[in-house]
DNA sequence: TTGCTAAATGTAATACTATAACATATCAAG
DNA sequence: CTTGATATGTTATAGTATTACATTTAGCAA
């Protein structure tokens, strides 16, 4: 459950400030970060791993937030464009974002057993897809790199 | 309609040629291309664009070779896993492979104006995924290289 | 303040994507 | 020919996401 680069780590610590940078970004930005928007920002840090839009909506519900799907989908919305979180083609799912702020195209190591998810750092014209792109004349708007496998923990440990 | 690497050619031939591969492929490796399975693939072929499971069930059944769901996802499961398809995880959506033959991780890049898909060749261990996979020391079964964006074509009329 | 406008939220219904489960049929190997 | 594995037929359901429209809230201008 507590990943990060597979790496344990202060998940305290890493929520608190990330959504106190949110807020800064929000403020600066002229962007809401209404309650239902944090707090959805605040389960996925927590979580710290690909969760569902439906598993997303359980909590908020929980809390008083809300029931219904639009509400889920309307929060992961408004953190996807902002950047504070991305969504997993792969598992059709979200994550908190893991270096916030700029405009950044993410690449993820997602671990299909433990769920947990890494995220590397690229930017969108990098790579063989950036010269692909190039070679044909083909304008990026969004890229979607993920790896499925197996992460360190669960490599040594496939029946956990 | 007609895109391969965005670039018009003919479809008759690519369909016919890429048919015999199968056939002979699978002869070789005592897989049963089926006529709903040929047949699933020929409709992709002729597409040759992503098509969804639903759009690809809808061709089927005018054949006559079946209406409920698991026709087209059995047929598109084994398809992929004999990388004969691939299925292009941000749009829920299967095409082709353009690359018959040997085990690959394709690259997509993918037009959202007129849904034409380009398929670039890579390996998993290639480019900034694999350099993270082994920094991290994750173990890469399977991956998801897509950019979308717009074709050349697109770019110049984009109210087509 | 009032009223306007845009954004956000509440809610119901529905569309789209995919799989589970189980019965039946087909076919190759012994 | 029978057995076992694979493929197909069919119904139901699970999981993911959006549309549509009513209502509320927040920011701003008259």
């Amino acid at each position: 459950m507590t990943a990060f680069g597979f790496q344990p780590h202060d998940h305290t610590d890493c929520i608190r400030t990330t959504l106190a940078q949110a807020d800064a970004y929000c403020a600066e930005h002229k962007l809401k970060l209404t309650p239902i928007r944090r707090r959805a920002l605040e389960i996925l840090l927590a979580e710290h791993r690909a969760l569902g839009a439906y598993d997303l909506l359980a909590v908020l519900a929980k809390d008083g937030l809300g029931t219904a799907p639009p509400v889920a989908y309307r929060a992961l919305d408004f953190l996807t464009s902002a950047g504070f979180a991305h969504k997993i083609e792969g598992l059709n799912a979200y994550i908190a974002c893991a270096h916030f702020g700029a405009d950044h195209s993410p690449a993820f190591l997602i671990c299909t057993s433990c769920k947990s998810v890494a995220e590397a750092e690229t930017t969108a014209t990098q790579g063989r897809l950036g010269e692909a792109a190039r070679a044909a004349g083909f304008a990026i708007s969004r890229t979607v790199v993920e790896a499925l496998g197996l992460c360190p923990q669960c490599q040594e440990a496939p029946c956990a």
